[in-house]
RNA sequence: GGCCCCGUGGUCAAGCGGUUAAGACACCGCCCUUUCACGGCGGUAACAGGAGUUCGAGUCUCCUCGGGGUCACCA
């Protein structure tokens, strides 16, 4: 049974490449009919957040990920909660200490500040150089008796090859002379970060540990550890960063890492998934699209990248267009609503608001500028009524203007269609092209060169009050 | 600096010893058209560099260069 983890640490936001690890990690587990666990790592008191975690289970809700195993679900190898299991991590660390695999040491920061800084005046790299592990049996117990501080250290063997095999990295192998004797539990009896993970992974029953690209250079560490306790090994899987360029991760420094970013800028939380799945996996054919299930079928590790992939809003704003134009006009209006809303339009008709913007919004707050000419006629010059295409300047826009006020004002029909027959059918009656009326009419109508819909959905749009106050209007400024 | 990883168009990315080196976004052009957009058609653009191995190398090896990661009693 594959048994994959998240374990985020509740920060109060998700950070895209944290979403996609999720993601990833869901995938993994769900492709192969086995758990995903979230776990949270909260041991970091100083950068705790309230409801964090909340953010963490709502994001992960709203996208569909389910935790089969977590802090509030449960699960048959709790806690969840890191802090929770503070206690559990001192006795494995002496059980290593009593099989000569890690030991006490009670150097202080003094000391190996000062022999840090000796060995890199000589230009060495240092490593911690065992001092404490020759210490005899009686005088540890004697010193730790004392009270005096202590961590425990991981005792790395001084040769050989320490090792692991990657899904996507495949073997690589370290030598074990280049490996630091790392601390496992601090002086305050707390485990490090380290420690606590290959603890916590194997006392959850993970099989496939998941995780950061960063991790890549202390995963030898950890199977040394694996060994030394006699435990089955996880399979690997690093995966690789999302970039801002080539030589930065996303950060919160640029303003735009988070996925609740995205979800303010008016981006769906479908597009946004779909797109982190394709930034870094490909599918190994053509599609791009993809709902949540079609991932979990379609997912492959064979896909992943291994090297990191550039986030390219473009991209991800045209796919969010496409997922636009897929929505129901009822779905998009639902979107939109609060939208329109900030622009002064949610009075009007909804069908014909839908029927112009959908196919032109990319993100939905691009709609309050769309729109905002309908609540309220700009200020606009008559050099917008000269149009090279549709053969219109000042002289024919007054003349359009003027058979088609009076015409307008006899329609006896205010509706999209009969707006639609008459002023085609003026255009055919004169042997005139349809643009060389409309234009005129829609300029005066919107006073901006460039609108979503024509001039007939604008005058449905508006109403005959507005519409022949704004006609009316135009003419006089001609 | 030591060690580890990565390197195909501007971006994502296919490619697993033999291809005219896919596709998508972006960009440019044309068509459609009631402006813009949508849609349709077409175009520009890449194997970081150098040595090998091989009949043949984007694919294998080595070196160089470039980028990243990691070297804490932080997580």
């Amino acid at each position: 049974m594959v048994r994959t983890r998240f374990a985020p640490s509740p920060t109060g936001y998700m950070h895209l490449g944290n979403l996609r690890s999720a993601l990833y990690t869901y995938l993994y587990a769900k492709k192969h009919d086995g758990r995903f666990i979230l776990r949270i790592e909260d041991t970091d008191q100083a950068r705790y957040v309230e409801g964090a975690v909340d953010v963490i289970y709502n994001t992960l809700r709203d996208i569909g990920m389910l935790w089969d195993e977590g802090p509030d679900v449960g699960g048959g190898y709790g806690p969840y909660v890191q802090s929770a299991r503070k206690a559990m991590y001192k006795p494995y660390a002496e059980q290593l200490v009593k099989a000569g695999k890690a030991y006490y040491c009670f150097c202080t920061n003094e000391e190996l500040d000062a022999r840090r800084e000796e060995s890199s005046a000589k230009g060495e790299v240092w490593k911690y150089d065992k001092h404490c592990l020759h210490l005899s049996p009686e005088e540890v117990q004697k010193r730790i008796a004392a009270g005096e501080p202590h961590v425990i250290r991981q005792n790395v063997p001084l040769s050989g090859e320490a090792s692991f095999d990657d899904l996507i990295y495949g073997h690589i192998a370290v030598d074990s002379a280049e490996l630091d004797d790392m601390v496992l539990v601090k002086a305050d009896g707390m485990p490090t970060y380290n420690f606590a993970n290959v603890i916590d992974d194997h006392t959850m029953a993970i099989t496939h540990v998941m995780r950061g690209n960063e991790y890549l250079s202390s995963t030898p560490k950890y199977n040394l550890l694996y060994d030394a306790f006699g435990w089955e090994k996880p399979v690997y899987i690093h995966m690789t960063p999302i970039m801002r360029d080539a030589s930065h991760k996303l950060s919160k420094r640029d303003g735009d890492a988070y996925y609740e970013d995205y979800l303010k800028k008016g981006y769906l939380k479908e597009a946004i998934v779909n797109y982190v799945a394709l930034l870094g996996w490909n599918p190994g054919d053509e599609r791009e699209f993809f709902t949540l299930d079609e991932l979990k079928e379609a997912f492959d590790v064979d896909g992943m990248s291994k090297s990191p992939a550039i986030f390219d809003v473009n991209k991800l704003t045209w796919m969010n267009a496409e997922y636009v134009r897929r929505l129901s006009p009822e779905e998009f209006t639902r979107h939109a609503l609060p939208y329109y809303e900030q622009a002064g339009v949610a009075g009007m008709d909804k069908d014909i608001l839908c029927r112009i913007l959908q196919k032109r919004t990319e993100v939905f707050t691009q709609i309050p500028q769309m729109v905002e000419f309908l609540a309220m006629l700009p200020e606009y010059d008559t050099e917008l009524f000269t149009n090279k295409k549709c053969k219109t300047d000042a002289a024919v826009s007054t003349e359009v203007l003027d058979f088609v006020i009076p015409a307008l004002e006899a329609l006896p029909d205010w509706t999209e269609e009969a707006l639609h027959d008459l002023l085609i059918g003026m255009a055919q009656e004169r042997g005139m092209k349809n643009g060389t009326l409309l234009w005129p009419v829609r300029i005066a109508l919107a006073g901006k060169q460039v609108t979503p819909g024509g001039a007939i959905e604008i005058a449905a749009l508006l109403g005959r009050e507005e519409s022949l106050k704004r006609l009316k209007s135009g003419r006089a400024k001609l």
